[in-house]
This record gives C-alpha cells, structure tokens and sequence, in this order.
DNA sequence: CATGAATGAGTATTCATTCAT
DNA sequence: TATGAATGAATACTCATTCAT
C-alpha cells in the first residue's frame, strides 16, 4: 500500500549503481572507454539500458565517477599511510605495499587509470583531476624521499614512479608470468632497504 | 591526361599509402584506435575516403599494417645493432640511445603500440605478434646482460624494461617537463657504466 | 497514520488531479505536447510519475481531458450567456469579452487549444471534437449575426472568427507589446456598435 | 574510371537535399517538428537515413534551413513588389494576392512557420529570425498604411495582419469548406478598394 | 587511380509505462 | 493513495564500407 521506505529505496539505488560501475570499471579496462558499449555495460550489470541513465547522465560521466572514485581511493590510502607518522622510509615501503597491494587485487582500476593517460583527448573534465592527483603523488613522494636524504629527490622520485607504473604495466601484458614478487623485492631493495634510499 | 607510367603510378600510391599511414599514425595515438573515424584520416592525409578502401581492406587492417611495421622498424634496427659485433655493454647503450631516439623522434608510434597493450581484446590477430615481439626483444636484452655477467639476468632484463617503459610512459603523460636526458643517464648509469653491469 | 475518510480522500483525489492538469496544461502550452515529457509534468505537479497513471490511462488521456475541459468550459459559458436572453448585440458583447477575458487570464488555454488545431495528425478522438465545437461556435454566433441583420451572416461568422484568433494568435507571438485593448475596441466597433453591425 | 564531375555531384546533391527539405516540410506541418522522426524524413523523401546527415548537422539544423528558406522567400517577394514602385493601394493588394496565393499553392510552409509561433521553447536560433521577419513585415505594411492615409497606422497594420492570419489560421483547419475567395475579397474590400483605406 | 554520394547496422540516449511495495 | 526503480521500444545520430562513375 505505501511506497518503498526511504532506506529501503536508498539501498536498491546504491546496489543498482554499484553493478553498473563494478562492470563498466571491467569493461572499460578490458576493451577501453570508447570501443564498450551502454549495452554491453547493462547486460553485464544485469539491468536495462535505461537503468544507467538513471543514475549517470551519460557514458561518459559514469566514466568520470570511476575515475573520481579511483583518485578519491588512492588518496584515502595516502591520507591513511601518512597520518601514521612512521619514519619516511617505512611510509615508503607501505606506498609500495599498499600499491602492488592494489594492482593485485584491482587490477582493472590501475587500467583504466593508466590507459586515460594515453589518451590526449580524454573525456573534458577528466584530464585535470588525473593530473593533478598525479602532480601531488610524485610531490608526496619526493617530500619522503627527501627526509630520507636523497641528494636528487625529484630525480629519484621520477625515477621510483616510472619503476613501479613500468612494472605495473608489463605485469599487464604479461600476465601471471610477470614475477612480481621479484620485481616488488627489488623496489624495496633500491629504495627502503635497511631503512634508507640506496 | 596522358597515361601515367608504371613507374609513376607506383610512385602515387606509395605517396598515398604512406599519407594515410602517417595520417592514422598520429590520429590513432592521439585518440585512439575506436575513437577515430575513416573520415578524420581521410581528411588528414588529404585523400578521399574511398582511397583508403584501396590500398586497405578495413581500418583494421591500415591498424595492423602500422603495427607490423613498427614491429619490422624495430626489429630492422636490433638487426643491425647486432649485426655491428660490438661488446653487450655497447651493444645495449645502442639500444638505449636507439630506444630514447625513437621515442623522442617519433612519439606516435610508442603511444600507439603501448595503448594497445592495455586493450586486452585487442584486434584479432595483432595480439601474437605484439606479444611474440616483446619476448623477443626480452629475450634478446636477457642474452646480451647474460654476457655482461648478470647473475639473474632474466629480472635484471624485466627491470630494464620495466624502467624504460615507464619513463617513456611518464614522459608522454607530463610532457616537456618531464627530465628525459637526466632519466637516460641513470639508466645507462645503472645498465652499462663502465661496459658493466651495476 | 489513521485512516483517511472517504471525504478526506475524495479531497486528496481532487487535489491531485487539479495539480496534474494545471502543470500539464501550462507545459503543452509552452513546449507542446510531444516534447513535454511525464516527468517534467509530475515534478511541475509536485507528485511521482506514478500517480499520474493512478488518474490518468496514458499522457494521450490526460491531454484529452484537457481539451474536453476546455470544451466544456466554452459552451457552459456561452450557454450561461445564452440563458440570459439578452438583445443579440448584447451577447456578441459580451461573448467578446468573455473571450478577450478568457485569453487573458487564461492564455495556456487558447495556446494549447489553437496549437492542436494545426496538428493534422492529432491524437485519435480529439480532431471530431475539437471540429465540432468549432462548428457550434461558428453557428451560433452566425445565428446572432442573422438576428442582427446580417446579410451575409455566414461570411461575417467567419471574418469575426478570423479577427478574433488573428488577434489572439499575435497577441501570443507579440507579448504584451500587442495592443490588445486597441484591438477588442476595433472588434467591438466593428461588430455591436450601436447594438448592430457595421 | 574517374570519378563524377563537380557538377554532376552538384545536380546530385542538390537533388537530394531537395527531396529531404521537400519531405521534411510536409511532415513537420503535418505531425509537428517533435512528433515527425528522422526516420519518417528519409522513408518519405526516399533515401537512407544516414544521407540526411550528410547534408543538414542535425533534424533542428534542417527545421533551421527549412525556416531561413521561408524567411527568404517571403522577403524576396516583398523586395520584388516594392520594386515596382508601383503606388501604396496596388502594393497592398499585390501583398495580398502574393500571401493568399502562397497560402494556396504552399500551405505547409504557412502551417510550420504558424505552428512555430505557437512554441514559447521553439529551436534556439530560431526565435529570434522569426520575430525579426514578423517586425518588418508589420512595418512594411504600416508604411504602406501611412502613405494611404490611414490616422492610425499601427493599429491598422496590426488588424491587417490579425485578419490575413486569421483567414489563413481557419482555411487550414476547415479546409475546403472555407470561403477564402469571399475573405479574401473582404480584406480587398476593406483596406483598398478604390485605391484607398476603408 | 580517385571520388564522394549513399547505405544500414550500430550507438547513446530518452521516455511512456509498469509494478512491487 | 503514493512512490520511484526498472523496463524496453523508439529516437537522433555516427561511421565503416560500398559502388557508380
């Protein structure tokens, strides 16, 4: 007789919109932004076409709330690390745990992130918060590296963000042949062995 | 008005071909394989859309023919590095300066073939290859750091990659700003200082 | 909580449905028909979607009980008019004041019913309608016309019909720069100066 | 061998464009710009519903191409009548035989652009052009009224025009059945018989 | 060799309508 | 009575591809 309680609609919504995003997200990683269809998105998510309008208000802005969403976690995973006050190279061997973590476990967002950044005509609105979020990432990273005592910080910084992205991306395309586990060991190595940079 | 010869009319479709190429080239890793159309490549390259239809059976296959010989440059060039007989330690510097070179000269190419990387349902049938390509290419720094005495040469030829792969990816996401000679130097630093290992 | 009494229910219903029909009318005057869309009328209503389809089988039907209203309206005025037995000339009076009121207090009205007319293709069982209360209209002010000594009253029906939308269909298009005042004046001294036709 | 000559892709283009605006026209005065889809256009003009977007951006763009070539066309006729220089009263009744006899060879034209009035929320770009031909048009007529004597021109011009569009309004809905040779003789009568205003 | 008009299958998006609560 | 999540058919529009010349 009554319409759906408050609570009761707000949780179907939230489940709704999570299936959406959770497929679009594999989707758009495994076959890119532009080659995935709305179709393709809803028969995955188990709902209709018409569902996603209702909650994106376009293709590209349920892209945009992936991506936002990605940068929002990382910097909660930043936040979080740092609030900690541990010594700058135990910060750092948890960037480097927490990023292989993520990788591993979500590999699709990595993806997603990483392939918007070849794209030079990125969806208006989504070029800025990428950059920007990338600028402070190597920022904090050269703060560490500098308490650590590096004589060249941007230098090293560079150079531990290509390390880690390029081992990222050939894990990609290699599959589980990559040894990970290996490279990641070497991060450490080079970079937080024995409490400093080497 | 006059009948073209043979030789003329091989001259005007090489011309035409090589347009569309480059046309596609630098449409495609601006934008995106999907996200660019026959007609901006048409219009690009300044021919007709039809033309294209001759010398290429489908926007498929104008991709693959780019690819395959990006594949081939690539490989021509190893050739001939190899070819030279010089110690390893030389031998990867070469590769290094070859790869840096391409990379600055002709950024197009190594956007495009990364991109494609990512795309894991990537056109039928440029999948093998780019991947044969990349384990030979494993394979062949593998040998030359065995030479150079490396003690786990096939992580020491992942890490190589792994760091030149990266900074070439960063410097295309931040551009000019991006320390290139300065992340080349460590590189040979680290690989070939000394004709050694380090 | 407690339970509604019919009284209070019937209340409820009648609110509803007024609020349903106002906001519908005003946005098929404004945007048409087709490009008015059920959402738009239950947020300018300030009900659910749904509750539309409680009073009313489809938009189609909510249209049509729009122009029945407005049919209705018009002939219970003219036969309120009718019923007082004035003078004709009186009543042609006071039919053009009826209509110059009508379309000002009630432009939507006017708009809505006008604009129908020019849609050959109109909702199935709204053109026969429509038609025939034109017909009745046109007839009884030529029945006036003729009490009033007309000689060529079916004529003067149609050229006071004509004035009379002519000047409310450019009073729509012009605003209230249109001399509206002017115009009822001329038509008034055209018509029933005098109590007769000039 | 060769491809089509300019020309003969000229006749070709021009052909179908025609076709389209031909189509267009008749269903957007028929069953209104919204309730009339692309697919209808192409079924009606004969070709491919892709085709009209070679030729017109969008269906608002060829409403837009649709709506200019009206405009042009009423003002072309009016240039050609005032070029005469023929006196006021000849011009005024030239205008008159000019629009009915538009209306009777072209109604649709008169019904979409009537119809286009009636839309508070019509095309961006399209209100403006419209109510600026309406303004001249008025003016036009009012100088015409000056010249012929009339002590209040502006009202004249207003009745003029609310009786021509009247007529026209009713002639559409009615069809047939409409005396438009007595209205139109009416309107002769009453603004220039004997070369003069009534 | 070269053109570009034409096609139609496919895509993103809208919206009237239904229905469980 | 009232809600709003969900649907799916329809719509505007795009684009790879064909083909007559």
């Amino acid at each position: 007789m009554s319409p759906k309680t408050k609570e009761q609609n707000n949780e179907i919504r939230q489940q709704s919109i999570q299936n959406i995003m959770i497929a679009a997200l594999e989707l758009f990683a495994h076959k890119g932004f532009y080659n995935t269809s709305v179709s393709q998105i809803a028969k995955e998510a188990g709902i209709s076409k018409g569902l996603m309008y209702n909650y994106f208000k376009s293709k590209e802005e349920l892209l945009q709330a992936l991506v936002f969403n990605a940068i929002e976690e990382g910097e909660k995973m930043m936040d979080q690390i740092l609030a900690l006050n541990h010594p700058p190279a135990t910060i750092l061997q948890m960037i480097i745990d927490g990023s292989f973590q993520m990788v591993r476990s979500n590999l699709h967002y990595w993806k997603l992130m990483t392939s918007l950044a070849f794209q030079t005509d990125v969806i208006e609105g989504l070029r800025e918060p990428l950059k920007k979020r990338q600028e402070i990432a190597y920022q904090q990273v050269q703060d560490l590296l500098i308490k650590m005592g590096s004589t060249q910080p941007k230098l090293d910084a560079y150079l531990f963000g290509a390390i880690m992205d390029g081992i990222f991306m050939h894990f990609i395309t290699l599959g589980d042949d990559y040894p990970l586990d290996d490279m990641k060991a070497y991060v450490v190595n080079r970079f937080v062995k024995d409490g400093k940079l080497n």
